[in-house]
DNA sequence: TCAGACATGTAAGTCGTTACATGATTCA
DNA sequence: TGAATCATGTAACGACTTACATGTCTGA
């Protein structure tokens, strides 16, 4: 009854890319979106193995010359039905647990230096994912224009699939880019809101608190 | 060793605001603080309990006139030293598994109406969000100017709590109006982020797909 | 030869939700 | 009298992480 674990449909998409691993596809979560999504080897390999029982993917032993051993798993068209049928239906609106905002809150009460030392933790922790998500973006952006990805994501995307099915890797940038770009924004606009937030809570330093200094 | 459950904390910093039945404690996260915050009472209770045997809080038998009996929880100084070396601590990098981004990614590579679906539908999430959020701003601001508060969040805050620990509404209406705020500069910068995507992807409609029609 | 990448998996535990179960009090 | 709210809890399940366990191959 209950929707399908995300991790199920996540591995169902990423072999809609091209036939993976699990290894694979543990190091496509990683390099190429793990800026919104993450896999651990635990949900991994017992999931791959309970979607290839239920025929949504297959296995086969790759034993390619000199590598090691390895599955590779490759979606069904049964898979594909039953990842069009997610990709389509409503959106679950996702739970939200901030921690950040609830030390922020919590911290109302407490003197003011920590509510602003807490603000300049996560200024610092915004400010290093933009520098990365920036450097990021400067050659997804290139690549959109020039259909050349950089070779970690190139490495990702996989090769072309017969006739009719070739690879547009500009559009596969795109999306990349547009992701990234996602977070991107949110990085900034919580920027400013660390900005703004600053000033409000030093202009509203207790005007005259009984017992204060002076 | 693993770090207490975020929950442990949540409850400790709530009833750092003032004592509170576990069925208060619900009420406020959901009136209070919902749009960054959820508690279910599968967790709630049991971890009452927990907090209970460690001394962190402590428990009495509130049997007010005429009302149910219950459980009202107190902090204790221990667990308020437990809640500010919380405070104090870094903050943990959440992990990130956003649905909406693994579904655009994943539908990239289908046809674009589906893509434009999807940012459509993230879209109306969004706006209906930021139309409760805009309502509660406004609200909110002029109990910051005020002091005044609105009735459900009056009732969250608590009495004045002695000599010198009076509450100061004007400072508690203002963080329930920063992680409002928080809230809502996140929610425009992805609308914005909606706009800008969808204009890619009008634009990137593969230009001289081959075999496409005509 | 040794580090690092490749490769697959399990066990245990944590965290959390949902559904269930129960019952009192209040007010229309 | 019946619905809504107040009030407390448990059981079962689901999702996910971490740590463990094992072994190969490649290249410096």
């Amino acid at each position: 009854m209950a929707a399908r674990q995300r991790t199920w449909y996540a591995i169902l998409g990423l072999l809609s890319w091209k036939p993976m691993s699990g290894y694979d596809l543990k190091k496509f979560v990683e390099v190429g979106i793990s800026h919104f999504w993450s896999e651990s080897y635990g949900q991994l390999f017992p999931t791959l193995n309970r979607l290839a029982d239920e025929g949504l993917v297959s296995r086969r032993r790759d034993t390619g010359r000199g590598r090691r051993m390895r599955h590779l798993y490759t979606i069904t068209p049964k898979g594909r039905r039953e990842l069009i049928g997610w990709l389509q239906a409503p959106l679950q609106p996702l739970q939200v647990r901030n921690e950040l905002l609830l030390k922020f809150f919590l911290s109302c009460r407490r003197p003011a230096p920590e509510s602003l030392r807490l603000l300049g933790e996560y200024r610092a922790q915004l400010e290093s994912r933009l520098a990365e998500y920036t450097d990021s973006e400067v050659v997804l952006a290139s690549a959109v224009r020039t259909g050349h990805l950089p070779a970690e994501i190139e490495s990702l995307v996989g090769v072309d699939r017969g006739p009719g099915r070739s690879v547009d890797r500009r559009r596969d940038a795109l999306v990349f880019l547009l992701t990234l770009r996602h977070g991107l924004a949110t990085l900034r606009a919580r920027l400013q809101w660390c900005d703004e937030a600053e000033v409000e809570l030093r202009a509203r330093r207790r005007p005259t608190a009984r017992g204060a200094r002076s």
